[in-house]
DNA sequence: AGCGCTTAATTCGTGGCACGAACTAAGCGT
DNA sequence: ACGCTTAGTTCGTGCCACGAATTAAGCGCT
């Protein structure tokens, strides 16, 4: 490890830092929009399509019971709605209210600004390569699906 | 457009999706040592040297009444210690135990390992690259010392 | 048809976490 | 001595996460 005066960082502590930092930004903007980061994790996830609950659970790391009660009180909050899954009288679809979906419209966009902002010093060239090699990282450790592309398509 | 098979990601996700990553990571490292990622935390703080409670609020970012919480419930483990403050009757300063200690040492060296082996398919140059970059990110954005650098103490 | 096995989700009980408001006690300044 | 500030705790509330047990529906097999 190249230990040099105190401005150079290890990339340990860099990931976990900067993870620290992302969570920061998350959790203040959920607040400000009235959400916890659960929630604001869940109304993301649901931007794309419905989803069930053993689905949600997969993609946000949940066991099941743990789902039902976040659920429960989004559905409380009137952001997301359990509808009966046409296909499977056991299951149920989870998706945004037309109140959750401007919600989460709303937030994902601010909470993507101000992650933007956050390498706001490194210049284009820089912000290309750390997402490139970040990236990797995320591709090669198989994450789940629980922050969409800005503008994947 | 342009883009082939392999994925093109925003830094924004990358960042996002990174932290999400960290974190599991973090939890999971945790919860195989007996920890909660808050109590994992609180130790890799205290490694370094005891703090005040408030000092402490302020390292983490937590209010004092989370904090009392915290210690309570580290303390009833048997993993820190309250030790009044010699030159502040009012005040508190809260050191590792001896198990504490050697808890913190285990887990400290084991989530270094595994975050260290997120970015395992880059090579030397790209790991210092992503260093230097998030780095400064970090940087940039005043993070409190959370979680030390490998081998700074 | 009926019998089991699996799957989807909920319920229940437990414990950790985070917060603000109210409080106690010690220090400090005048 | 008086008031103000500071360090920490207590209390009540709500969210979050989990495992074990449960209910209900689907599926496969005979």
């Amino acid at each position: 490890m190249g230990k040099q005066g105190d401005e150079r960082i290890g990339v340990v502590a860099a990931l976990v830092r900067s993870a620290f930092l992302v969570n920061a930004v998350y959790a203040e903007s959920a607040r400000e929009h009235g959400l916890t980061a659960q929630q604001g994790q869940l109304l993301c996830v649901l931007m794309a399509r419905p989803y069930g609950m053993g689905e949600l659970g997969a993609t946000l790391g949940l066991a099941k019971s743990s789902l039902t009660g976040l659920v429960d009180r989004t559905e409380r909050n009137g952001l997301v709605r359990r509808e009966p899954d046409p296909e499977d009288l056991r299951a149920v679809r989870v998706a945004l209210t037309r109140r959750g979906a401007a919600l989460a419209e709303g937030f994902y966009a601010e909470t993507c600004r101000r992650v933007d902002a956050l390498p706001a010093r490194l210049d284009d060239a820089e912000r290309e390569t750390l997402a490139a090699l970040l990236g990797r990282v995320v591709m090669d450790n198989a994450v789940p699906e629980v922050f969409g592309e800005p503008d994947t398509r």
